[in-house]
DNA sequence: GTAGGGTTAG
């Protein structure tokens, strides 16, 4: 999606700007940890070609990269021993009295021309209505142009054109008003023409218009920069928008704020968080006061980072300066706070939100209800909707969806019924694909196939397309219900609509397979997962013979998971578990759970500290915990055999299943440590824990011996 | 959308 950069300025910190680590303290101020960085600055291959001219490139005026290579020598760049403060005491930081300080911001924002009051504003705005309702063609357009007082005047042609809709539409009546050659072209026509061009994304257009600025000589200023600046981003090209700001410099033309905080959400969303940061910083060193603008650019930044340490400096700087957060920063940080993983802090920053007296938007309900789901936090996401209502707080159509994911999230039924058929009865908030799909997520966690079914059946009678989401919550409830016809209907249907099936389909499906209980249901199932997934399909043929190797298992196990996406391999290999349990094959269970371990799929499984040593199921299936479980004993009974130094404490943690449509691992494990005899018992003060005590282990080994296995 | 910059959904 993000172009890369171009040649024009590179900053390598010790190879991978993502590899900078910051260390931000409670004071709020932030360190470097890494220190050897240096500027690698070509000047632009892609300069474009253009006559010379008193808006060109000047050797006396440095790049951006030039101008940005003293800060990293100086501020950024220090000893191994020795850690900076960059964004704490910039004034300290940067005064070298020996050296005069470049500004790299004008504090002063571009000057609007003053408005004069134009007795003929409304012909004029009727005449552009009519060029954006007349025929594109040549000659309706003319035909209009006609009714235009003559000789046209700057100001009439700026009314015009600033009524003007589409960029075509806009940028004919430009062409005809430097045909009529009637005043001379200010770079003002240009900007409203550019601002046209923007809405439809012509970014080529622009740039051909920014050429025609500097061939002729017409002094392009601040608007003109940030408007070719917001295009490129707008357009993903974010190298040319850094193309055009380091030609601002080159050129004698010193950026506003509003060019510059433009500039900084262009690095922002390049990732590139220290090159923001040392433009933010350095600007900050000239005693620019930025506005909420500028902090909401750093909020999203750090909240794409997941960076919850940059988000409350970003909190701290506007509490320094004075500044006020208003709605979009509010909406911006609670957004970042939850990208961050912070529901608390996001909750907090929420009400401090309302006590400052901001009534909260779409866009904030919908950011805190989001929050609120993600964390499980039933409560707080109840107490928010009945708020909303009792306050009358605006709600749109992705709120509702949003909170019927909510609802999804924390297995609120009810609440999700009531909420779909409020829209149903809505004027503007119709439910669309992405309600249905929360729906048959719903209904789907809760196994209720009956009401799935209803919601598929009314979507296609409605037209609404079922997307792959929603055929995945669809063919994992039916696989729970045991429906296998009716899964196969779906899944062939769902193909046929043109779903493709990902990998998260296939995770569901293979769960499918570890559920069905006759080879005939088996077949239905691997019959959808072959179109799906060959491959998975050959592996478990694989699998699931006694005759295959160790060897063979592992290497087509690597080469299916490294092929699969990073969220699904975990579930893959749970299934795959399951598949092999179901069919006895428990050495195959203990390889496939050695090979996940090996690649990293159970990071935290085995949790030890010299009192306790805990095996953390939670995120296993049952028969990978099952499995887990016999591993973990058959270690235990060894070291007591052998010896060995145990903990007094041993903990099987199955967790409680904060969601409602996802208990029953303990029940499950519960059930099979009492098949195992295991001296693990329930704990009586803590859900989801199961207990040993070292006394209690010993002595179990001692009267299973000699019928537990005991291998060296 | 009144010549320019920032915020909503698996």
């Amino acid at each position: 999606m993000a172009s890369p950069l171009p040649t024009t300025l590179d900053i390598y910190f010790n190879g991978h700007t993502s590899d900078a680590k910051r260390t931000r303290f409670s004071n709020g101020s932030l360190r470097h940890s890494h220190r050897k960085f240096f500027i690698h600055c070509t000047i632009s291959k892609s300069t474009p070609e253009a006559p010379p001219s008193s808006d060109e490139p000047d050797a006396k005026n440095p790049s951006l990269s030039e101008q940005l290579r003293p800060l990293v020598n100086t501020t950024l760049s220090t000893s191994s021993t020795h850690q900076s403060h960059v964004l704490s005491k910039p004034k300290s930081t940067w005064f070298n009295p020996t050296k005069p300080k470049r500004s790299v911001l004008s504090h002063q924002r571009h000057k609007r021309s003053t408005y004069t009051y134009n007795p003929q504003i409304r012909d004029l705005r009727l005449i552009a209505q009519n060029l954006n309702d007349c025929d594109a063609s040549e000659s309706d357009f003319l035909a209009v142009l006609e009714e235009i007082p003559t000789p046209v005047t700057k100001e009439n042609a700026l009314l015009i054109l600033n009524g003007l809709k589409p960029w075509q539409k806009t940028l004919l009546f430009f062409n005809w008003v430097k045909k009529q050659n009637s005043f001379p072209m200010e770079p003002i026509l240009y900007n409203v023409t550019m601002k046209s061009l923007r809405f439809g994304r012509q970014f080529q257009l622009i740039e051909d218009l920014a050429h025609e600025m500097i061939e002729k000589d017409i002094k392009m200023d601040n608007i003109t920069y940030s408007t070719i600046i917001s295009c490129a981003k707008k357009c993903y090209l974010f190298d040319k928008a850094v193309h055009w700001f380091e030609r601002m410099y080159k050129t004698g033309l010193m950026p506003d704020e509003v060019t510059y905080s433009a500039i900084l959400d262009v690095y922002a969303r390049l990732g590139k968080v220290e090159e923001v940061l040392s433009l933010y910083e350095r600007a900050r060193a000239t005693g620019w006061k930025p506005d909420p603008i500028t902090f909401s650019v750093l909020g999203k930044m750090f909240g794409a980072a997941g960076d919850y340490d940059g988000i409350r400096y970003v909190l701290q700087e506007m509490k320094s300066l004075g500044v006020q957060p208003n709605l979009v920063v509010y909406n911006t940080l609670l957004e970042a706070m939850g990208k961050a993983g912070k529901p608390g802090f996001a909750r907090s920053l929420f009400e401090e939100m309302l006590d400052s007296g901001i009534t909260p938007n779409e866009k904030t309900l919908t950011a805190v209800v989001k929050i609120y789901g993600k964390a499980r936090w039933a409560k707080d996401a109840l107490e928010l909707w009945e708020r909303m209502r009792q306050n009358n707080w605006p709600v749109d159509f992705i709120l509702y969806n949003t909170l019927l994911n909510m609802c999804a999230d924390v297995g609120l039924v009810e609440e999700a019924e009531t909420l779909f058929s409020d829209m149903k009865q809505s004027e503007h908030c119709q439910p669309d694909s992405w309600s249905y799909t929360a729906m048959l997520n719903i209904y789907g966690s809760e196994g209720n196939v009956d009401k799935a079914m209803e919601v598929f059946e009314e979507m296609s009678e409605l037209g609404i397309d079922l997307n792959v989401m929603g055929c995945t919550c669809l063919i994992q409830c039916l696989g729970k219900a045991l429906e296998f016809d009716d899964l196969v209907k779906v899944f062939e249907t769902s193909v046929e609509r043109g779903i493709k099936p990902d990998d998260r389909l296939c995770g569901s499906l293979l769960s499918v397979v570890s559920l069905s209980q006759n080879s005939n249901d088996e077949e239905k199932v691997l019959a959808c997962l072959q179109q799906a997934n060959t491959k998975l399909v050959a592996f478990i043929k694989l699998m699931v013979e006694e005759k295959t190797s160790f060897e063979t298992v592992k290497e087509q196990f690597k080469s299916i998971m490294s092929e699969s996406s990073v969220e699904v391999r975990r579930p893959f290999c749970n299934c795959l578990i399951d598949i092999c349990r179901n069919k006895d094959m428990q050495d195959r269970a203990h390889e496939l759970l050695y090979l996940g371990t090996l690649y990293g799929l159970y990071p935290g499984l085995h949790n030890k500290t010299a009192e306790e040593w805990c095996l953390d199921v939670r995120s296993l299936s049952v028969g990978a915990a099952q499995t887990a479980m016999e591993e973990w004993m058959g270690t235990l009974t060894r070291m007591v055999q052998r010896e060995e130094e145990l903990p007094g404490l041993l903990i099987a943690q199955t967790g409680t299943g904060v969601h409602k449509f996802s208990q029953g691992l303990g029940m499950s494990l519960a059930s099979h440590l009492k098949k195992m005899e295991a001296p693990f018992r329930q704990s009586e003060d803590k859900a989801g824990y199961f207990v040993a005590t070292r006394d209690d282990l010993v002595s179990w080994v001692k009267s299973k011996v000699p019928s537990v296995a005991v291998t060296n």
